[in-house]
DNA sequence: GTAGGAGCTGGAGTGCGCTCCAGGTCAACC
DNA sequence: GGTTGACCTGGAGCGCACTCCAGCTCCTAC
């Protein structure tokens, strides 16, 4: 079973685009070709243009997305290192995602602002409860 | 209490040219100046920079800053608007967090691969054991 | 009074990750 | 056999968020 460019970037969520500039920066190998010298991606093309849309998502440069691609050519031999980029950018996710969370703590704390500024306004302005000040700003 | 730009900078974690750049697009108001033209950033202002530093941490958009930033201008007036947009954005944060989440179980999964990869080939070659394949193709 | 360093301005340049385009080929359908 | 539509190639262009630069001013310290 083969897809044609426009199944595959259905299938994939990527753009036909984005699925040749990929193949151009050697990020995934040339797809086999049809009789009209039309792209023909099999499934385990998709498989990996999958992973890659993960690894994309957790924000791996495209760079180190390479290295990983041209370390799986080596097959098995390479398996040390490709494990220790995934456990290295799995750190840097854990990371970002602790980030964000803490983040989220000074919206929530923004946004509860807000709501209490709205309260008051059904009473007394704002402006004369000093600590909501700084929301208001 | 003023800073130069120089300090400004070290306590935002911002560049110089960052903070200019910030300025230009208004993202920020203009700081007041000292008597020779520099500028002379108070402890406001550089709350407000960490806070955008905050939200820019948390992926949003520029331009969403800067209209948050406009909104801000108008005082408790837009306070309905400015939580609108800071709600939206922690439900972005939050999807953003849950997709982080969702690619660190795929991460782990391959990782545990490589892991029992390297158990085997103290035992039995990698490719004697088929559900192994993929990891090491 | 001069050398050095921080800061100033307007504008150009950069890196990333696509995205779009012109001009052509090919297969299929009417 | 003509038209349509998907796909092809090489290369240019884009949006974002900075980052860098040249050439200048100003304050400070010697």
């Amino acid at each position: 079973m083969t897809y044609a460019i426009a199944e595959a970037a259905h299938r994939t969520g990527l753009s036909i685009d984005t699925l040749r500039y990929y193949e151009r920066i050697e990020l995934i190998d040339p797809p086999a070709r049809d009789s009209g010298g039309r792209r023909a991606y099999t499934d385990s093309d998709l498989d990996w243009l999958t992973f890659l849309t993960r690894l994309r998502t957790t924000g791996m440069p495209i760079r180190l997305m390479r290295e990983y691609a041209r370390l799986r050519h080596q097959g098995p031999a390479s398996a040390v290192p490709r494990k220790r980029i995934l456990e290295r950018h799995r750190a840097d996710v854990l990371a970002r995602v602790a980030e964000l969370r803490s983040c989220l703590e000074v919206l929530d704390y923004k946004i509860d602002n807000y709501e209490r500024m709205a309260a008051c306004e059904a009473g007394a302005p704002a402006a004369a409860v000093p600590e909501l000040r700084e929301a208001t700003a």
